[in-house]
RNA sequence: GGUCCGGUAGUUCAGUUUGGUUAGAAUACAUGCCUGUCACGCAUGGGGUCGCGAGUUCGAGCCUCGUCCGGACCGCCA
């Protein structure tokens, strides 16, 4: 080994140990008689003091060193005279007479700070300097953490780690497949998995009653700061299950995560919300719980009083925020602004305010007495001081955009701490979703969904009523995992396929080998899966993955470090047989 | 496929509103001084294809068009 010690461990009991250190040049200090040097490692910084009673030589290598520098440095910890309370090797100091030069460096581009002076674009490009940073050595190193605890604990529970390929078919359904043309087959490709789902499956019909995967996964689709187009999903199956055997292990993961990695307890279990709770008290499937001001559907109060945008809507609803009836008129414009953008599509903005002397009012005073306006304000249980912001209009518009508004509120409230989590589940979603254009049905979850078994005839009568076995963990208004007890019944998978618009030929070309397999004694079985990019910059603190990755691809799916996608030669385009289309 | 924002010193930005002398600041870097700094301090200095191309104009960092690059978002992401 070229060192004894890293930088971040010499303490006050390291005194008088002569020791050889490796490392960086974080920075020179010269003040003449002496140079202080800043040594860093991804275990700290330690201070190098050199004095004018050194020799020459050492003299004249400290006038050569520049930043990022690799230094081999040897000498005695002393105890400093001046100690540093902010660096946690900052009472000790190492008194060399010996530095190596390992390599030297260029300038780099920017400088390597926790506050560094670089763009997000140099930092892209030269990736490998900015995982010297901190922030993002520590993201890194807190994803390290949580993948080593994930596996702890799924170990524990007796799941068994098992890789599936990465080389695979195409499937319809679903997310864009990236795709690799075979060499050997003229005229085929193999397609990269957007998640391991049928392959987990055939793992439980293998008889592999508990597995995971922490695995990469691969959609190419557009992106965005919280999507990549290769993520990594903690992926996992069980068998001989019901969903609330699954809701309790993974319930107990992410308890397991919290207490580990953040010291984080909760005493009572997850929230579970159905999917059409959600959908009215939120307005999304994927709601923040860590504030309430959930909708109040005020349709019955307002309605018949001559107020047309009102009259006509499908649906009025809003939300009370407390403490807000003292916003001027710029903020309730701002507001009125935020709704109307194209983002969120609301036509407009009501108010009602709750004036401190018990008076009531609103935007719309033209339409709606006192009276009529505080029987809105009872079912808000809203108080003077409140703030009423309704929203009305086609139901499934109004119930996103009024979910925007309530978001915004949230941040403006400072209702949404980043280190306050508020995990829930969300169940009975819909099994299929209707599209308008293509005039099918699509899979909400995905086409192994099992459909709940009370809503089994419905297939017939009416498939969009449909309740699927399906779940999601949702943690601050982020989907953080989902799944599903999956269709272990070769009739009912064909009913399935059937009902997504596959005929039953097309059904066996595509998924032919899970069908088979389901003729084998297919054990009930069901799983989820985990966005582990996601669930690390949760636990971090940050709305971008792009940190907790090494090395991510920008929003344009560019590496523009490496420089990929690129062309490739003639040559490779040739073996392929392939001709690329002007 | 679409919308919006940006591109000026190594870097982060100002300057563009109203076209007009030698394009500024901070930081980084270099040199000098400085024996307890840790965002060291002080002084001096070097550093620019104003993304690229075309156009308008007596004159373009600034206006127009095109193009490339980056960022955010909509669509998309079972």
């Amino acid at each position: 080994m070229l060192r004894t010690h890293t930088c971040g461990e010499l303490r006050i009991s390291d005194v008088q140990k002569v020791v050889t250190i490796c490392g960086w040049v974080q920075r020179i200090r010269n003040l003449g008689g002496m140079t202080f040097i800043d040594i860093r490692d991804r275990y700290g910084v330690t201070q190098v003091v050199i004095d004018e009673k050194s020799s020459n030589e050492l003299h004249s290598i400290v006038e050569q060193l520049g930043r990022e520098f690799v230094v081999q440095v040897r000498g005695e910890v002393v105890e400093r005279t001046s100690k540093n309370p902010k660096n946690p090797t900052g009472e000790v100091e190492l008194r060399t007479s010996n530095i190596t030069i390992l390599n030297q460096s260029e300038l780099p581009p920017f400088t390597i700070e926790d506050d560094t002076d670089g763009g997000d674009e140099l930092r892209m490009r030269y990736r490998y300097l900015d995982l010297r940073r901190n922030p993002v050595k520590n993201a890194l190193m807190l994803r390290h953490t949580m993948a080593q605890e994930v596996r702890r604990y799924l170990c524990n529970k007796g799941f068994l780690e098992v890789e599936t390929p990465f080389l695979i078919k195409s499937t319809p359904e679903g997310a864009r497949d990236f795709v690799v043309p075979s060499r050997l087959h003229h005229g085929q490709f193999y397609a990269l998995p957007q998640s391991p789902q049928t392959f987990k499956q055939l793992l439980m019909v293998a008889g592999f009653d508990r597995y995971f995967q922490l695995v990469r996964c691969f959609r190419d689709e557009d992106l965005r700061a919280d999507r990549q187009p290769e993520f990594t999903q903690i992926d996992c199956e069980m068998s001989f299950v019901e969903r609330d055997d699954i809701l309790d292990v993974f319930e107990g993961m992410a308890r397991h995560l919290f207490h580990t990695v953040k010291g984080v307890e909760f005493d009572a279990p997850f929230r579970r919300m159905t999917y059409h709770e959600a959908m009215s008290l939120y307005g999304t499937d994927k709601p923040d719980l860590r504030f309430g001001m959930s909708f109040k559907d005020i349709g019955a109060q307002l309605k018949g009083k001559g107020f047309s945008v009102v009259d006509n809507a499908e649906y009025v609803g809003g939300i009370c925020a407390r403490g807000c009836a003292s916003y001027t008129r710029k903020q309730l414009d701002e507001l009125t602004d935020f709704v109307k953008r194209p983002q969120v599509g609301a036509s407009g903005l009501v108010y009602i305010r709750y004036n401190d002397d018990g008076t009531l009012k609103s935007s719309v005073d033209k339409f709606y007495s006192a009276d009529d306006l505080m029987l809105v304000a009872k079912v808000f249980e809203a108080k003077p001081g409140d703030l009423m912001l309704i929203l009305a209009g086609k139901r499934n518009k109004t119930l996103p955009a009024l979910s925007e508004l309530r978001l915004e509120m949230g941040n403006r409230l400072g209702l949404r701490p980043k280190n306050q989590f508020a995990p829930l589940w969300v169940v009975d979603f819909p099994l299929l979703e209707w599209d308008e254009e293509l005039q099918r049905f699509f899979a909400m979850h995905h086409p192994f969904t099992s459909p709940h078994p009370d809503d089994i005839p419905l297939f017939q009568s009416n498939p969009a009523a449909i309740r699927a076995n399906a779940y999601d963990m949702v943690i601050n208004g982020v989907e953080v995992g989902g799944g599903s007890i999956r269709i272990s019944n070769r009739e009912l998978q064909q009913t399935m396929f059937n009902t997504l618009g596959f005929s039953d030929d097309e059904a066996e070309k595509q998924f032919g080998f899970l069908l088979n397999a389901f003729r084998y004694g297919a054990p009930p079985h069901g799983g989820i899966a985990f966005g582990f990019d996601r669930l690390c910059s949760l636990f971090g603190g940050s709305d971008s993955i792009r940190d907790y990755i090494a090395f991510p691809k920008n929003n344009a799916g560019r590496d523009v470090m490496i420089d990929s996608p690129s062309s490739i030669s003639q040559q490779q385009l040739d073996e392929l047989n392939i001709i690329i289309k002007e």
